[in-house]
DNA sequence: ACGCCCGCCTGTAAGC
DNA sequence: TGCTTACAGGCGGGCG
């Protein structure tokens, strides 16, 4: 029975998707916003992109954090210069909170923030995917003039937690588009912040096929995808993301999520479909594992 | 405009 | 036991 039990897929890795940056996010504010941050050590220079000039540290250092917000799978913390610190996980990227400032660095290791009176904020990614940078917010103009987004985010579609995104919007997104639906909903473009695996439970709980092309969908099946959408990275946020075996998402105290119970296709193959028993299939797409239900996802 | 590759990178585990 | 190989995947870039 020993291979019976063989993992889900316990080499897995899932990555910090919209509900993991989330709830980095919230715990980043409650931390941050307010404080300055006194000192910046970078000791992986891969880690800090976008600086020809490897002027990181020093616009950093000496300023207070204003706010914190996610966007995509991307952290902004506002600096009270007008800076911001953008934030990306890559596929290993962990931001982890360090109370006594003294404690030795952990492997992998690449940035310390430290804060003024409450430790310190340690970017440690081992794969070296993830990224740290400083920009502006741009101002945009006319009707809805104010702060934007960083022009390296401007390529960023829709938050899909986002009231004005309702299924409507959805389905006028889904007929300009070509694309299969898992294709669309992990293009950060169409929509941001979905990857590999909520796109996949996504896809499950909409009873939708992978590669279903977007421009099929009848008006009921749109209003499944975005009712699924939002059930289920609200859900997964709820929980606290997602968590495999190897434990690589970690939020900003090293907790694992939750939401790793509630996974009904990803990293299941082989095992029953929990709605209609027959097995999980996997597939190689564009060289990512895609999990769904042959049966009933169509 | 889209699908499809690659390169970037390391930890893990399977295979020999 | 130790080596090699495959695999995981976000993103940007290139190619057809």
């Amino acid at each position: 029975m020993a291979c019976a039990v063989r993992p889900a897929a316990a080499w897995l890795s899932p990555v910090p998707e919209l509900p993991e940056v989330e709830t980095i996010g919230r715990d980043l504010s409650a931390e941050v916003v307010g404080r300055e941050i006194e000192a910046v050590v970078v000791s992986g220079a891969r880690s800090v992109r976008r600086h020809q000039d490897g002027s990181f540290a020093s616009r950093v250092e000496g300023r207070r954090a204003l706010g914190v917000e996610r966007r995509g799978k991307y952290l902004l913390v506002d600096l009270d210069d007008g800076a911001v610190v953008v934030a990306h996980m890559g596929m290993s990227g962990q931001l982890l909170m360090v109370e006594a400032p003294g404690t030795p660095l952990a492997p992998h290791t690449h940035v310390s923030l430290r804060l003024a009176g409450a430790g310190e904020l340690r970017f440690v990614d081992p794969r070296t995917f993830g990224e740290l940078f400083v920009s502006r917010r741009r101002l945009t103009t006319g009707a809805r003039a104010g702060p934007g987004l960083p022009p390296e985010l401007a390529h960023l579609g829709p938050e899909p937690l986002d009231a004005s995104l309702d299924w409507k919007v959805l389905a006028a997104r889904l007929r300009t588009r070509k694309g299969g639906l898992k294709a669309l909903l992990m293009n950060q473009s169409f929509v941001a912040g979905i990857g590999n695996l909520y796109s996949d439970e996504i896809l499950f709980a909409a009873r939708l096929r992978w590669d279903r092309r977007g421009t099929d969908l009848d008006a009921g099946q749109v209003r499944r995808l975005h009712r699924s959408m939002v059930g289920v990275l609200t859900q997964a946020i709820a929980l606290r993301g997602s968590s495999l075996a190897d434990q690589q998402y970690r939020d900003l105290y090293g907790r694992t999520g939750r939401y790793q119970g509630l996974h009904r296709v990803y990293g299941r193959a082989g095992q029953d479909c929990g709605r209609c028993r027959s097995p999980i299939e996997r597939v190689a797409w564009g060289g990512r594992g895609t999990y769904f239900c042959p049966r009933c996802q169509i």
